[in-house]
RNA sequence: GGUCCCUUCGUCUAUCGGUUAGGACGCCAGGUUUUCAACCUGGAGAGAGGGGUUCGACUCCCCUAGGGACUACCA
């Protein structure tokens, strides 16, 4: 490969959701390019008519904005391009190193039948016929070199050897005259400057195969790097009883972009014993030599944590937005002044929260209106003993100065020693009265939550309602 | 069937011939404690099997086993 700058790209074919596994090798081809300060593109392989759309396109750009992997050029639409494509093959025809090939359907069935049969490759008796009948039915096949062998050289696998023979002639236009997927990918990476090829593993055996072509093209090969499969936690491939498969649902379920990121980038590929990192940091230490060649697995229990990790780093305004969309999602009742609310509750729940979904959990007993209703279990709670010491407990709150956590801690441990008692004597009924049931921070942390005069209203109502 | 890829704690990984095989998540125990989570301390836990090469192999080679991909006029 001459010394260009890089350019890498990510090819999905837009038919449906964008697979997860997608969405790393997209990363890895982002960190890549911002590695060597190349580029990152975008190409839509939508050659297959039946089967893309254009809500999956949508899907695609809406995947790679929301992990934050944004092209460097606008995107690139693979069907767009199908006369190139068809000049290419054109090409290879009159160089000799394609050949019209009017096999039937029904034969080339057979054909493979019995190649399958004899443990080899499939053959057209086309091949050397140089034979044109211009109006006939015909593919045409790329005349692939029978002797010798092809090596790939992977950045991720290492120099992979092929026998030639072990080939079969790769269509490259079909009876329609349309390009193939095999003769699309290889023109536009050409015409698109790609450098380096960084793409899921399925694609290994079509490397040599692409590489006979770029050769008899006259054409730089690019790099590869063939990247692993991800599968399910259970090693089989990724499914939708895994919980999750799409990105969008890894969006609805929670995640925040940044720890998906992180996440996605140390399945397959590590850096010492560096566990969470930036994206520059990642930019900096990728390099495709360091990709591992075996699958990943996806493990939950790890990517909450690094979410949760992530939560905590997040600016208050960014997760309230989210909570809020996550509470409309779900139709919870929101009134004015809720969002101070939320920022009030927010910085005092997330320490715990796996998924911003919980966050939005966690929030849900600040943002209750009065009266509540009480739990029996809650009720029970609240013996004469009881509720007789959270009414003096509600008449030292209300002289207390300074509604902040540490104060209130301080408080409340004041409280529980004037009465000659345990926080525990007293701590589960005030939460209960003061949540609803529904689950709070610590007990000064939902006191703070509430604001001061929600919290005495709500001791008011739940003493009244005792009494 | 054929071709190709893969194989270190449960999981993700470090190690690039010489280490008590390290870290993270999870797990277990203890601590903290008004719930849950978080947090703190400690602990258990790995080189698929078999042959070589070598003074010495997780590391290099071969075989076996087990996973996986491809084998479309899909991408």
């Amino acid at each position: 490969m001459p010394d260009r700058p890089v350019v890498t790209r990510i090819a999905p074919s837009p038919t449906g959701a964008m697979h997860i596994g997608t969405a790393r090798t997209a990363l890895f081809n982002w960190l890549y390019a911002k590695h060597t300060g190349g580029k990152f593109l975008l190409r839509i392989e939508d050659t297959d008519r039946e089967r893309s759309t254009d809500a999956a396109v949508q899907v695609i750009f809406d995947g790679l904005a929301w992990l934050g992997l944004t092209p460097d050029e606008e995107p690139v639409f693979q069907f767009a391009r199908a006369e190139r494509h068809v000049l290419a093959a054109q090409e290879l025809l009159a160089k000799g190193a394609a050949y019209r090939c009017y096999m039937t359907v029904e034969e080339t069935t057979a054909e493979r039948e019995i190649a399958r049969a004899e443990g080899r490759a499939i053959r057209s008796p086309w091949r050397d016929a140089e034979a044109n009948f211009n109006d006939r039915p015909h593919v045409i096949r790329f005349k692939s070199p029978q002797e010798g062998e092809t090596v790939i050289r992977d950045k991720v696998k290492g120099d992979i050897t092929f026998q030639n023979k072990d080939l079969d002639d790769l269509i490259l236009l079909r009876t329609d005259g349309t390009p193939t997927y095999n003769l699309a990918v290889i023109v536009d990476d050409h015409e698109m400057g790609i450098t380096h090829v960084i793409r899921g593993d399925d694609h290994l055996n079509n490397a040599a195969r692409q590489t006979q072509i770029y050769e008899a093209l006259g054409w730089d090969v690019p790099v590869w790097a063939h990247l692993p499969m991800i599968n399910g936690p259970d090693g089989k491939k990724l499914s939708k009883r895994h919980g999750a498969q799409a990105v969008s649902e890894f969006d609805e379920m929670g995640y925040l972009p940044e720890a998906m990121r992180n996440y996605l980038a140390r399945l397959g590929w590590g850096h010492g014993n560096d566990e969470i990192f930036t994206d520059e940091q990642a930019a900096s230490w990728f390099e495709l030599e360091d990709v591992v060649g075996a699958p990943a697995r996806l493990d939950w229990d790890k990517l909450n944590h690094l979410n949760n990790h992530y939560i905590r780093l997040a600016q208050i305004e960014r997760l309230a937005e989210l909570v809020t969309k996550i509470h409309q999602t779900r139709d919870f009742p929101r009134h004015d002044g809720d969002q101070e609310i939320l920022l009030r509750t927010i910085p005092l729940v997330r320490d715990g929260a796996k998924t911003t979904l919980e966050l939005a959990d966690a929030t849900v007993f600040a943002l209750k209106r009065r009266p509540l209703e009480l739990p029996d279990k809650i009720k029970g709670m609240l013996t004469e003993e009881t509720s007789a010491r959270l009414g003096r407990l509600r008449e030292a709150l209300s002289g207390e100065p300074v509604w902040e956590v540490s104060e209130l801690e301080a408080a409340l441990r004041g409280f529980a020693e004037s009465e000659g008692v345990g926080m525990g004597k007293f701590g589960p009924a005030l939460r209960g009265v003061l949540s609803g049931g529904s689950p709070a921070p610590d007990l000064a942390g939902a006191l703070v939550s509430l604001g001061k005069p929600e919290s005495l209203e709500r001791l008011d109502d739940a003493l009244s309602q005792a009494a």
